[in-house]
DNA sequence: GACTTAAGTCAAGTCAATTGACTTAATAAG
DNA sequence: CTTATTAAGTCAATTGACTTGACTTAAGTC
């Protein structure tokens, strides 16, 4: 061969990837829209009657839609709306944190129908691994006590971490997170459930709980401020999550708040819960640490009250770059903080800075409170085969690796 | 109607999106490769021999690419590579800057095959709009002088102006280019000129012709800082450029630098010509200005290298920042400063801060420039509607607005 | 009670990718 | 020098999925 290096091209596409576009758009309709009937879904996704009568027939036999009541609304035949069925697909999410890890199962709907929780060990993925692979088949195996059916619809296994990916670590890995960060996760847990495995940072997997069933659902560009132990933001750029080049996209809490500043703080360092039990001086390991702050912030203590202001002063900050930069429908704030603390960081972030949000008929308001809830994470783990298998993407149009090109 | 909301949905799809998306990959294809043959299509598209031959048929029907002299490369019957016929297919660009307006006609490959430029009058589009009219007029008619069938080929007008768009001013428009942002530009250039318009800011042309024939050539992620009288970002994700919910991602001029900073300071105001032309006590609006900056940075003059000195630290951070935030795979400064001007300020910001881009085995330079012509961002420009008609992407597939569902 | 409107189906048609056999033309082996 | 092998590319038939247009069903409306 002459060529040394491989050529590049975006793949190409067929009838099946027209097929599994259309099918996605129209279970993506119905997600957005409710339940509809064959002619509106027609009209909506600009397919022919019978295309979408077609689909609508395999979805059907396929278990994921159900037609409702027929609905009579003036003249002509009434129609038959279809609806998802929740129980049409399964996955499962699983959340690796600091000192523990959570797994959830949700249906095609975004509900959680299980959780299970467990501590990590102190060494990191060497045992841990033992710990979540238990975890994962523990919610599995209630899955299918539920519903029989459910390992056949299960579509695959989502997991979050904090990120960021790939990076050498700064010496300071109390966690063992950059063990695990540096462990190959996708692949053990792959060889290890059969299943098909991705994997987000924290933020990103808010970002994609948010999209399914939060605050960014059927927006198309949103970003999700995740307040954490850490920080990050999940970017919704035209419907899709952002990841970058290598997964690390939105990774902002590295963010070095000033050009001039000698000391280099970052953002993680000024807002994030991390920041908050240094400033209270306690043990972020100890157990009921999360539930202590929330009621401390539900109760006003004036040193929560300290950070809160403080913390305030760099998110207000933090949203207006994010405004500036991304130019996005809303920013959401969701993520780890107990909602009593989220709450009030939230109104003392107001009033806003100005920016290029600041427009004149906006409908969203420029930041909204999200999911604040030590599940979200999880949660979003799991949205995210859910997305992978029923969302309209570019990528699912495309001929896929696996396929090999033929014909001679 | 029960509905009182539109139904919300993507568009379906069907052969010719199909057919539109393959061959827009294999236009793309032989973009990025050079010239290639059949059978190499058809392993980097994935799709088959016959369906290349028979795309790769109708582009030499329509003129779009010719077979070069076949090459022996081993065994078996010598390949016909094919290449791009860079006269298959023009469009033209039009810059709109503070007080002078420029057009370019580009070819299919991106090559600059005229060039014209003219003065802004003082009000604005009131007149200003005869003068841009008569400005894409006369280079479509220099065009079609040029290449007889060009009338034929030619795909469209882009247009490049500062932003932001949509947004009330500061009162401070010496420029005019808030009129023009209010200006309904698009609707009457293309009811003017019957040619499909498309709109960017400055950033973003820039970005655009970074694609095209420039350093982002292929890449994936890139972030374009454009240095020009203002400065932005323009945000190639995903292989396309990102413009935010209402066409002004990446509008970081207006980011104000810190959280605490109680004078409000921009990144404008520190990092851009203007903040040069204000320290250097110049009126911007001189003429030989470009000039004059250029060789004053060539000499080194030491108010300049004062100047880059304290934009070199602002910009620097900013590259810190949007590698943090985006995860591209490189940062390309751009734009409209002179050449030994912005080779001096990218010199100043080495060494860049540690950031999450500082990675093991990065291939690419984390910074590198890009072009500096004052000519870059009509390029870009036009390179709009070369990558509207011929770029793969999400949209192209999708059944357009125009098309009614019919059937019934 | 006839007409209009709209949902939805039927069956044939069309488009574009696929398939598998075939042709062409080079290099490698004996 | 002949034969085998390999790879590019074509031919003709097939397939899959959307489209078309006529038709059926079931409400309103006049």
């Amino acid at each position: 061969m002459n060529r040394p290096q491989p050529i590049r091209a975006k793949s190409g596409t067929n009838h099946e990837g027209t097929s599994a576009h259309n099918r996605r758009v129209i279970i993506e309709a119905l997600r957005l829209n409710g339940a509809l009937s064959r002619a509106d879904l027609a009209r909506a996704t600009r397919l022919t009657k019978q295309t979408v009568s077609n689909i609508i027939d395999e979805l059907e036999r396929d278990g994921l839609v159900v037609p409702q009541e027929t609905v009579k609304k003036g003249r002509g035949q009434p129609s038959t709306p279809y609806a998802l069925v929740p129980g049409g697909a399964f996955a499962i999410g699983l959340q690796i944190d600091r000192h523990v890890t959570r797994a959830v199962a949700v249906d095609l709907v975004g509900t959680v129908l299980l959780r299970a929780e467990a501590d990590l060990p102190a060494d990191g993925p060497a045992t841990g691994v033992r710990v979540v692979l238990d975890l994962v088949s523990g919610v599995r195996e209630r899955l299918i006590a539920m519903a029989s059916d459910a390992e056949a619809r299960l579509v695959g296994l989502g997991v979050a971490m904090p990120g960021p990916f790939g990076i050498d670590g700064d010496d300071n890995d109390q966690w063992m997170m950059e063990a695990w960060q540096k462990f190959p996760l996708v692949e053990t847990l792959a060889a290890g459930t059969g299943l098909e495995v991705g994997l987000q940072n924290d933020a990103a997997a808010c970002a994609t709980a948010e999209r399914l069933v939060g605050a960014a659902h059927g927006l198309e560009h949103a970003v999700c401020l995740y307040l954490g132990y850490g920080i990050g933001a999940g970017l919704i750029l035209n419907s899709e999550l952002y990841s970058g080049a290598n997964g690390n996209g939105g990774e902002i809490g590295m963010a070095l708040l000033s050009p001039q500043d000698p000391k280099r703080t970052s953002l993680e360092h000024r807002a994030s819960l991390a920041s908050l039990y240094q400033h209270l001086e306690i043990d972020p390991a100890a157990h009921g640490v999360y539930d202590d702050i929330g009621r401390r912030a539900e109760a006003e203590d004036p040193r929560i009250l300290d950070w809160i202001g403080s913390a305030a002063a760099d998110l207000r900050w933090g949203v207006h770059l994010v405004e500036t930069i991304f130019d996005p429908q809303t920013v959401i704030l969701c993520g780890g903080a107990p909602e009593p603390l989220a709450r009030r960081l939230m109104a003392a972030m107001e009033p806003l800075m100005p920016s290029i949000a600041d427009r004149p008929g906006r409908t969203l308001p420029r930041l909204q409170l999200g999911m604040t809830d030590p599940w979200s994470v999880a949660l979003g783990a799991a949205a995210e085969p859910i997305g992978r298998a029923f969302d309209p993407r570019f990528s699912a149009i495309l001929k896929a690796a696996g396929e090999e090109a033929a014909g001679g």
